[in-house]
This record gives C-alpha cells, structure tokens and sequence, in this order.
RNA sequence: CGGGGCAUGGCGCAGUCUGGUAGCGCACCUGGUUUGGGACCAGGGGGUCGCAAGUUCGAAUCUUGCUGCCCCGACCA
C-alpha cells in the first residue's frame, strides 16, 4: 500500500479526552475516531489489526472444533422475556421499537438466540455436542464508557457457545475453549493468564477470565511466576483428547484478580520469589452455566435413556476490539505502538527519504515491488513529507520492521533496516534487505 | 447514578474575572530556500466562539435553561 492512496490522518498532538495510552495512541495513529461516547469509527489502520486479531480468534476456534456462524446485532425481546432477562438487564440493554412498536434490542449478548436455535436445531442427544460461535458487535450502553475502544459501548467480540448432554460433555467443550484461549492470545504476542472467576448461577471451577498482563492495565493482578512462563500448548494438540490435564496445569496455581486476590492465600501457596505483582487487562472470560437458560427457554432433548433433559451450555468470550488497546496496552514506547508481528497492519513500513528523486524513487518502486510480489504486507511512504516526520510517523504506527532508503545510501549501494522493537539498525544491500525481510515472513 | 471539570478553525490552547465584533502554535494552500529523526522565510484560506432564550446600543465574555464530552467513584468483555 503506498501511503499516498491510504487514509491515515495521524495526529502531532493528543487530543484531550485521551488518557490511557493505547487510547493515546489510537487516536494519533489514526486508528480510530470517536463517533459519541463509546461508540468509534475504525479507520483502515485501525480496522486492518482488528481484522487480523478477529483472524487469529477465528482460526483458533475452528482449530478447537467450533463452527463458524452469524447471529444479527438485533434482537426481538420476547427472547429475552422468554428467559427472564429483559427486566435483568436493566439500563445496560438499549432498547428499541420498529415501526410496528414491536419491542427490540440491540444485544449486548446471544446466550438467549443461541438457545432458540438448538432448541430448534438438536432433535436428539445424537445431534450433541453442537459449538458454535459467531464474532459479531454488541451494544452494552455502560454507565460509564472510558478508555477509548478499551470500554466502549459498542464493541467487537467473538462468542462461542457450547451445548452438551450433560455436565461431563460440558467440561470437555468448555476446556477446548480454555486451550483454545491460551493458544489465541499466545498468537497475538500476548501474555494471557486465566484466572478463577465468578461462576456464574452454577457454581463450581468451571468460569475463568483471561488477563493479559500489562504494565498499565486497569486493574492489580496477582499470580504464580511459573505461569507466566508455562509453556503454552503446541497447534498440535489434541482436542479430542483429554484436556483436563493441560488446564489443570493452569487451574492448580494461584492467580488472581484484584477483586478474588486473598494475600494469605497467595503467601501460603506461592514461595516469596514467585510471586507476581502485576497489572493486567480482562480480554476474554469463559463459563459454564448449565441450564439456566435452556431450562428457561424450554429447550430439552431426550437422552439416551429416553429422559428429557435440559440442554448443558457453556459461553465463551473474547473482546477483539478492546484485544486492539490491550495489544497497545502491552506493547509500545514512548515513540509510539510496538505491533507484535502477528497482528501489525503492515509487515514493513518503507520510508523513501527523498521523494521525487529520480534514484531513490525507482530503488524504493523496485523493493516495494518485491516485497508486495514475496507476498509481504508492506506500506510504502511514497509522500513528499521531510525524513523526520516519515520516520516519527512511522514508530508511531509501530510496524514491525522499517526499510529506510534515501539517497546518501543508495550512492554507496546500501539501504537500512529498522527492527521497530528492539531499535536496532542495520546497514545492507537493497537485495540483502529483500532477502532478509521476505525471510522473516 | 453521585462528585468534579471542559466546550473558541482539523488538533492543542489563549481571550471570559473587568462586554466593544476573535487570536496563538501545529496542521493545510501558494512561492522560495531547504532536505537522513517532526526545517526556515514570505504570502494565504478556514471559526454561526456547543445550542436556545434573556440583559445590553453592543455578548465568546453577564444571566437562565438545555445538550455534548472528559475525569474520579460504583459497574462491566
């Protein structure tokens, strides 16, 4: 993409309203626009790492046996009357009629939908486990929106449900989802830990958030250091097998959040040296619920000893647009946004120092050229902006790797690569660089 | 929803106390000089001062009402 045909109105300045970082840098970016309180338009910056986040979730649910689906952003509420949480939800839910005055809403979940679905779709315990998921936009209309994109009214997220026979089927789907999570945020150059949450109306151990730890997360997180390091299961892991021991592994040492932190417990249980003080981000929760919606709703099955049953669901979420601020949230400087390779809207940002000469423009069409041909995302900065600001836009944007080339290089054959991470430079032929970038991806 | 604050060009701000018809920096346009980490000179365009009433000869400025946004708290992916 060369910058001249792209939309990306970077900002100097910050504009007031922002407070935390990633929001910060979202808005300088040119990532995202505030429409109204908690309600955003995503510019193609924006939108490119949010597509690549939605991506990564996307496959790594189909990978742990979840079909892909798409339940709409509006919701008839004589569901949720059906369930009893239309007078729950209470302020949260924004409510709106038709032109009939047929009473709607714009969900801020599908737990409701979803049933209705299975309750028309699941004949038999044979037709069972059924595990859907969808990545569709919510509307919850906080109290309080803050942080950007971060807690936003209207938001992005991937939500997966699992519909089982009974509570041992249950525990399968729900610990494909745990593993599932760990291999997600892993993907996403995130370090995610689960840790025990409230469970929900069934009790139990089966209810986790995921918290990705950030220096400048929202809330104080508490945990082992040996899961900050554990290692995290391979694509090649077995769904069909038995997960409980991968989870175990996670479930049995200590991590919390603010609110469940108990620090007699945590002394008790961690040896001083391991124990970790951090900050973290909740990006995604998991839960079983068993049949509280099922049981409302009427959505039954008849098992295998002919008894009708209540269907046994489970729900999983995870945030992809707030994933976006977490991400930035976890990885950036003062320069600017850090893109873990995996989720950058660009591979390689490619800076000519001197547009409008002759030689360093047709050096930097030749290696743009190139790296687009090797299949390399790359955003060539082709405009007649002076060195400085091309290269203070560029760390701004955070692309993973920068190629600089100007004429003073060319002169002795060479251009420069920039590793946005680690700051470090290096001085090669335009062919080396070509070859050492279309390597790395 | 309680408490606090803000609203003046695309962004950041001054001007408001003490009324006299709007200004600065950045960005933008033109010309020139520049050009490897946010250049300089000259010229230029752009604002119903959030909205509505009121006071006044005259309101960004004073009064009243409304709206929007931000921050702290309670709540949440």
């Amino acid at each position: 993409m060369k910058l001249s045909n792209y939309f990306m109105p970077t900002l100097r300045e910050t504009p007031k309203e922002a407070e935390i970082v990633s929001h910060r840098l979202m808005l300088r970016a040119g990532m995202v626009r505030q429409e109204t309180s908690g309600i955003y338009s995503w510019l193609p910056l924006g939108f490119s790492v949010m597509k690549k986040i939605e991506q990564i979730v996307r496959e790594e649910q189909n990978r742990a046996g979840f079909v892909e689906m798409l339940m709409p952003t509006i919701q008839p509420a004589d569901l949720w009357k059906a369930s009893g949480r239309y007078d729950d939800y209470g302020k949260e839910m924004l409510r709106i009629s038709d032109r009939h005055d047929r009473e709607m809403l714009y969900g801020p979940t599908n737990e409701e939908m979803i049933t209705d679905i299975c309750k028309m779709g699941i004949r038999s315990y044979r037709d069972m486990p059924v595990r859907l998921y969808h990545v569709q936009w919510k509307f919850r209309d906080e109290v309080r929106p803050r942080f950007g994109v971060m807690r936003g009214r209207e938001f992005l997220m991937k939500d997966a449900y699992s519909i089982d026979i009974d509570k041992e089927e249950a525990r399968k789907s729900y610990y494909r989802q745990f593993v599932a999570y760990l291999r997600t945020f892993e993907r996403m150059g995130l370090k995610a830990i689960p840790m025990a949450a409230d469970s929900g109306p069934i009790g139990g151990d089966m209810s986790h958030e995921f918290v990705v730890l950030a220096d400048t997360g929202e809330s104080a997180v508490f945990c082992d250091r040996e899961l900050v390091d554990m290692a995290i299961p391979g694509n090649d892991v077995g769904y069909d097998d038995d997960l409980e021991k991968i989870a175990s592994e996670w479930t049995s040492r200590y991590a919390a959040t603010d609110e469940k932190h108990d620090e007699e417990k945590f002394a008790a249980e961690v040896p001083e040296e391991r124990r970790v003080t951090a900050r973290g981000i909740e990006v995604g929760h998991i839960f079983y619920f068993g049949t509280k919606y099922s049981a409302s709703m009427g959505a039954t099955v008849q098992n295998s000893s002919g008894e009708s049953v209540a269907l046994e669901m489970g729900s999983y979420g995870i945030g992809v647009s707030r994933l976006v601020a977490g991400i930035i949230e976890a990885s950036h400087d003062e320069a600017g946004i850090i893109w873990p390779a995996s989720v950058a809207p660009f591979d390689i940002g490619l800076i000519n120092l001197k547009a409008g000469d002759q030689e360093t423009d047709e050096a930097c069409n030749s290696l743009y050229q190139q790296l687009e041909n090797a299949g390399v995302e790359t955003l060539y900065d082709d405009t007649d902006e002076r060195a400085g600001g091309k290269f203070k836009n560029m760390d701004l944007i955070g692309l993973p790797w920068q190629l600089i080339v100007g004429p003073r290089g060319l002169k002795a054959g060479e251009v420069e690569i920039k590793n946005r991470a680690s700051g470090e430079r290096e001085t090669l032929s335009p062919d080396a660089a070509i070859n050492m970038l279309t390597a790395k991806n």
